[in-house]
RNA sequence: GGUCCGUUAGUCUAGAGGCCUAUGACGUCUGCCUGUCACGCAGAAGAUCACGGGUUCGAAUCCCGUACGGACCGCCA
């Protein structure tokens, strides 16, 4: 190859010649004088021709994003440009190819996005042109790069696992690969490697990481699509807090190498999961303002108001947010959109308070003077003040607290964008109760070890109240990583199933692997799973994760560029011969 | 499966029942221009206003449906 990058040409270079080679990304033609930007993956270079020169006429047929190889000697410019790294020098071309041609583009290639997403996706080897996408790619290069190095130095051995897998019944709806040696038996791609890695466990390999990409056949969202990758890894003979450091180190290190927000020092604050329900309404709590969520229930315990005295005898409870020095922000139309979105968070409504010499509100009128005062103190309300209270079962009251917390916190700008607030969500319960199945079932992952091990399935009355080693990595109100220490006692994990209600055959035959294995010698071990895409869209600032992707499918789960998912022709649909198994007479 | 928002030349965009034979910019084409870098100047071409139906004397504009796109809910441990 001659061709050298634009970049590495500087003043140094000056009387040298040069070949580069790359895009036409302008010609500014000043009638005798010609100036060409050309673009190569580095940035741009200015090229200048002379009508004395001999390639003047063929450069005057060049269009955009024409493909194009220039020699020509590198000289000091007389207008520099400082907008541009290569802005002191310029081209003086000598010798020039066209390599291929252009037709009228169905976009610009500029920085800013000016054209529909569907169009992006749809030409997206032209909007991967463009220096903000291009730049994400290279930046997701350079995390890789980055996190491979960091997992090779703390010891971790990466190892590649099956991309076709067996399906799991637990989790996400797999993605499913016809056999077509076998038919009517399938492939399914794999959500995560979680097994996997767990028989990695059991093979000894102590430390295992892999840059896995992630399959689940859900209806997308923002940070949510079809494929994702996440850095997979596991560890053997640790407890939670040697997993969590791992994690802190990871998403620490990353964040300040390549943010420039402030990170949350380490070790990132730890919230168990129910206190972070209510505080904060959420598992994802956004801890960069706080606003947290308080009981109110106690001080209107002797209230006369209806609706609070139902909620009490119910079993209910009443909670607040207060948006501190925010009441003269909120016209009454404005707290009738915000009663209305509580209620589309399933709340029976939304009562407010304005603090002021005189407390106004929606239900000023029923609380009485001790209340308020009662309040003033348990809430440190001052003048200007806006309480928003939720009033019902904790189920509700909470989540939609947590919205609205949320939304108050982005009507005020209380959301530092500069900032990356991380915190660690832990001791998630074991099992919820499933509303719509009546039944309990799995609150995160079944293969998780509760508190106390086999003995915590002793006593099976209170099982709300069975924790497990189980976390997340939060950030910014995103979840960024899940992880556990694992259940290697084969009794506990059944029980664990049973539970939920699977029997110990049904168990043992879904997840064979890890019932075999964990027989010959498994050590205790734990992991987690940071996910890749949303780190990068989070550093990057990016609305959606299909910025940080090369080819990501659009948000409805097509790709507009390769026509997938597609309909397969008649002779291939026959070779697999897709149908229900037969049942046996 | 549901809710909400959107769809006007290659691209972005104006448009609020008659001033629309649809505005402006970029790009394209033609001509002029020797220091530009968002080059400049003059001119030209380019749009069945997503599609189908309805209301109306009259629809880009109002209504209904469809398609496509996006955000969210369900779903996603």
């Amino acid at each position: 190859m001659k061709k050298i990058y634009n970049e590495t040409v500087d003043k140094k270079s000056i009387g040298k010649t040069v070949t580069l080679a790359g895009w036409v990304a302008k010609k500014r033609d000043l009638g005798g004088l010609l100036f060409i930007d050309l673009r190569d993956k580095t940035g741009i270079i200015q090229l200048v021709i002379n009508p004395e020169n001999k390639n003047y006429e063929l450069a005057n047929t060049l269009k955009n994003e024409y493909v194009i190889e220039v020699t020509g000697k590198v000289v000091e410019r007389s207008n520099k440009n400082p907008n541009l790294k290569t802005g002191d020098i310029e081209i003086e071309v000598e010798k020039l190819e066209i390599l291929n041609t252009c037709e009228e583009l169905p976009f610009p290639i500029v920085d800013e996005v000016n054209t529909s997403e569907d169009n992006r996706l749809k030409y997206r080897y032209l909007d991967l042109r463009r220096n903000k996408l291009k730049n994400n790619i290279f930046l997701r290069n350079e995390i890789l790069h980055f996190l491979r190095n960091k997992m090779y130095d703390l010891g971790f051995t990466e190892v590649q696992t099956p991309i076709l897998t067996a399906s799991s019944p637990e989790g996400a709806r797999d993605f499913v690969v016809p056999s077509r040696v076998y038919p009517g038996k399938f492939y399914a791609l794999p959500q995560a490697p979680q097994i996997y890695k767990e028989l990695l466990m059991v093979s000894g390999f102590e430390k295992y990481f892999q840059i896995a990409p992630c399959f689940r056949d859900e209806d997308p969202r923002a940070d949510r699509t079809l494929e994702f990758y996440q850095l997979d890894l596991e560890m053997s003979f640790v407890e939670e807090d040697d997993v969590l450091n791992v994690g802190e180190e990871i998403f620490y290190d990353t964040f300040t190498k390549f943010s420039n927000k402030k990170v949350s020092p380490r070790p990132f604050r730890r919230i168990q999961y129910n206190d972070a329900i209510d505080l904060y309404g959420s598992d994802k709590p956004d801890l960069r303002f706080g606003m947290e969520i308080q009981d109110i229930t106690k001080i209107f315990s002797n209230t006369e108001f209806t609706v609070f005295k139902n909620i009490i005898s119910e079993g209910g409870m009443i909670n607040a947010i207060v948006a501190k020095d925010a009441a003269d922000k909120y016209s009454r139309k404005q707290l009738d959109e915000l009663t209305e979105f509580v209620k589309s968070k399933k709340a029976s409504g939304l009562a407010y308070l304005k603090i002021s010499d005189e407390v106004t509100g929606s239900i000023a009128k029923v609380v009485t003077e001790d209340e308020v005062k009662e309040l003033t103190k348990q809430l440190k309300l001052e003048k200007n003040d806006l309480v928003l209270i939720v009033s019902g079962p904790r189920k509700i009251v909470k989540p939609a607290l947590g919205a609205l917390r949320l939304r108050i916190g982005d009507d005020l700008g209380l959301m530092d964008p500069n900032r990356l607030e991380l915190c660690i969500i832990n001791d998630f319960p074991m099992f919820e109760w499933d509303e719509q199945n009546e039944k309990w079932d799995f609150c995160h992952n079944p293969f998780s070890l509760p508190h106390g091990g086999i003995q915590a399935y002793d006593n099976t009355t209170n099982l709300e109240n069975i924790l497990a080693y189980q976390f997340d990595f939060v950030c910014n109100g995103n979840e960024m990583a899940s992880g556990a220490i694992r259940n290697h006692d084969l009794d506990s994990l059944a029980k664990g199933f049973e539970i939920v209600g699977y029997s110990r055959e049904e168990v043992e035959q879904r997840f064979k692997s890890i019932f075999t294995a964990f027989k010959y010698g498994c050590p205790p071990h734990g992991g987690m799973a940071p996910g890749l895409d949303r780190i990068i869209m989070l550093i990057q600032d990016e609305p959606n994760l299909r910025e940080v992707q090369a080819f990501p499918p659009s948000a409805s789960g097509q790709d507009l560029m390769m026509g997938s998912p597609s309909e397969l022709t008649k002779q291939q649909l026959e070779e697999l011969k897709i149908q229900f198994k037969k049942e046996k007479k």
